[in-house]
DNA sequence: ATATCAATCGCATGAATATGCAGTTTTCCA
DNA sequence: TGGAAAACTGCATATTCATGCGATTGATAT
């Protein structure tokens, strides 16, 4: 049995939702609100295994809404229901804990199989939802592979000295190392990827995913 | 009708596959292979909408192969099929360009299914390695969001500038400030990131997604 | 209307960095 | 066993940074 709670502002299609999913075998439906206040209220009441979110919501959105639920009941499962597929939506609502995205046209079968799934520790996702999530994350993370340049073991313990604001000094304490030989990793790791400062260093080498 | 070529190197999978999906109304299977290089020197005349590929080949990988062939025909959709669901196969392949990803033991009506979906622009993956898609995209991209400090747009550009490898006096000079303008835009910026050094300022502000 | 914030500019100085040149040791593979 | 690669050390110095203190202006908010 799958505890869900629905929260959609428009009154008609809360209303169906709930009736299709009372309806539905395996599902129990715990309650719907209209807004993210009212359900964050309840939330440990309800305890719902599934939350079916929207994301235009008067007051608190969505994806706001997400991020506080999931600081209550970490282990509950948020399946965002949107007209919104554009990127940022996505991006946020998944990077505030949303598991799942379907946009508002998905058929109410798939929408309970959906739920299941989302249950089930999977992330149903809408066809061209889950297209740009792949190209959204490509885009975002391409560079951190196939960087033909590559840091030694020893370089990527001093540039990541560095970014973390340590001084030569310290890093060489750190590392039981000359300050002389911190310099001439920071030459060679200088050399590698063409820059001639620390912050170009750190900001290619974390753009490239080498520190 | 969608054309697919198969690259698997077991040939017992490989045929089935081949009979399962060339039995398929709105598939075409134009050929199959045992390695990722045979399939490249067709590609061109294969010209398939998709190719299922396996990750673990003899000779060039699964991942290298996706990379290649998107490099030849970049509008054809790879969809990957592979024992392997851990993190790391799964990330470099969708950063090489694979659009869609299933586990082995797909059910052949779901894979069918998945093919015609990533053909028609859908992005198919089983449901545990979908959801460790939004994992991995949540924790590399995450802190991009919700960063309790916020730049200024002209810390950002001076900000954005340093990490560019720009001196002071270059960024003032790109900004038609002075010098000591820069200075105290850096002053405001380290006090806000709490930091004393431009590597720990870069690095914190690319990894809270602020430049 | 006054307070707050962002942005601008200036000066000064000890500290840290970037880079040139010149070596030795360790490790690991062919 | 010889040779490349990575790691290590040293010294010198012009340049650049980090941060202390102080001041003015415009815009926005209360």
């Amino acid at each position: 049995m799958t505890r869900i709670v629905i929260v959609e502002d428009k009154k008609p299609i809360r209303d169906g939702l709930r009736v299709l999913l009372s309806a539905t075998d395996g599902i129990e439906c715990m309650a719907d609100y209209g807004n993210c206040e009212d359900m964050l209220s309840q939330l440990e009441a309800d305890r719902p295994d599934v939350i079916l979110m929207d994301i235009g919501l008067p007051g608190m959105s969505g994806i706001a809404g997400t991020r506080e639920a999931k600081k209550i009941l970490p282990d509950t499962t948020v399946l965002v229901l949107s007209v919104y597929d554009d990127d940022e939506n996505i991006f946020q609502a998944l990077c505030m804990g949303a598991s799942g995205y379907l946009v508002k046209n998905t058929p109410p079968a798939r929408l309970i199989e959906a739920i299941k799934e989302a249950h089930e520790g999977g992330s149903p996702m809408s066809a061209n939802i889950a297209r740009k999530v792949v190209n959204l994350f490509r885009k975002k993370l391409a560079g951190s592979v196939e960087s033909d340049v590559h840091l030694t073991e020893r370089e990527t313990e001093v540039l990541a000295g560095l970014s973390d604001g340590h001084s030569y000094i310290s890093v060489a304490d750190a590392l039981f190392i000359s300050v002389d030989t911190v310099r001439y990793h920071i030459r060679n790791i200088y050399q590698k990827l063409e820059v001639h400062s620390q912050s170009a260093a750190v900001s290619k080498a974390i753009r490239k995913g080498l520190i």
